[in-house]
DNA sequence: CGCGAGCTTGACGTTGTTCAACTAGAGTGG
DNA sequence: CCACTCTAGTTGAACAACGTCAAGCTCGCG
């Protein structure tokens, strides 16, 4: 972990909401100085139960944000990518990470004050609007998670995260950075029937898997087996 | 189902937090007419997927808000007691309901209008602080939920869940309004194993039962088995 | 060359759901 | 007042689903 004070938001090859919301005040640049921090694979970027004490939006590289569970088994919510922000379902007034965030690939974070955030939403409610906005779908994606735990099998699990993969990288052929034990925590499975699952659908011709690459052949039928899982 | 349009704040038994707010306002009491509604038990107050338009506030009885399922299984993720918002989790710029809520006994709500709800939070920020902390304690109800429901045996999770119900009715000893159905979706167990296993503490001395009342002799143990699970 | 991390497969045992049958009490109508 | 039916609760047994353990494999790196 490295982290530099020195890159500036006009130098920030990102245009966040903050950035827009800034921009729009007279020397709202000077306000603010973003910490940029750059993690190494495998890193915490944030710890569960430690202290909130910066908004934190992902830059560059990939992330998994996850609860740590009972007896070293964690549950995978979502994998992260540039323009998304980490520390969301923290964000409001809540005191300490429900969830664990790990970098899966080096990775390139803005930190920015939690009170400098505090003041900009009450001063600016597009912004307000807006991260609250995010804030509801992160609350829809949780809940779909429930079900799925609960009531759908493993096929079913799986199938749900090659999809959610696929939709993520925005392809049906993708190379995903995750192993097969984070995939697991994804699906909410061990990583043996990841691994076991993916041969079945490979033998049944649903994908095809080589390594890490992933190609999803039969879309329809994957579908189907999320549902019924 | 009754609805009245003919009780004012002023004469409502509970001074909720947008009274306060609105009290704060010259003629505030005037901008909004709140909707006071009946439902009969077993009644649905909302309905997953229904549009939100309204925020909802529970006056008087419980409720039980929960996501329905696949296949007519149900997860209950709350038991709603008077001076708690029902509308929560869904407030934020989600159009949908991302679960439901029934009535659990005869039930007295308030509904005002959603939009009078946003023009107020955005006015006055302390109103948008309290409910943007509320439902960060929300999610981190939910964020305990997906661990217990997939990490801990059933014995766990009602050991859970009645140490939940000891916490809500405030009382080692205590009426539930739910039936073993209920307790079940609230364990997330199937109802056989609910009124197995509560023959099973009873049998082990760490809770007694008798139909819906259950007193808890070791909370100790109770807790134990909650952890191990 | 050896070591460790990631991956793979098989066998096994536990866990929890489901089905089915039965009881008790409450409400209803003949 | 008795048969009925409906709901809630209870118990047992069978089966399927998953996680775990154990063993072995491959590949990349020091």
């Amino acid at each position: 972990m490295k982290f530099s004070k020195n890159i500036s938001c006009n130098d920030c090859s990102i245009k966040c909401d903050v950035f827009s919301v800034l921009s729009k005040l007279e020397n709202g640049m000077s306000i603010i100085n973003p910490l940029h921090v750059f993690y190494k694979k495998h890193e915490y970027i944030c710890k569960q139960d430690s202290k909130v004490t910066h908004a934190i939006y992902l830059v560059k590289g990939s992330a998994k944000l996850y609860i740590e569970g009972l007896s070293h088994r964690n549950i995978c919510l979502n994998i992260l990518k540039p323009k998304s922000y980490i520390g969301l379902l923290s964000f409001f007034e809540s005191l300490k990470y429900a969830y664990s965030v790990k970098a899966i690939e080096d990775t390139h974070v803005c930190m920015i004050d939690i009170n400098i955030i505090k003041k900009l939403y009450l001063q600016n409610h597009d912004f307000l609007l807006k991260l609250n906005g995010e804030f509801g779908k992160s609350v829809a994606t949780i809940m779909q998670k429930i079900v799925t735990l609960n009531q759908k099998n493993i096929r079913g699990r799986l199938a749900d995260s090659l999809l959610y993969l696929s939709r993520l990288y925005d392809s049906e052929d993708f190379q995903m950075l995750l192993t097969r034990k984070d995939l697991g925590e994804l699906a909410a499975i061990s990583e043996e029937n990841a691994v076991r699952l993916l041969s079945e659908f490979k033998q049944e011709g649903i994908i095809s898997v080589e390594g890490r690459n992933i190609s999803i052949k039969d879309k329809k039928l994957l579908q189907k087996i999320s549902e019924v899982g």
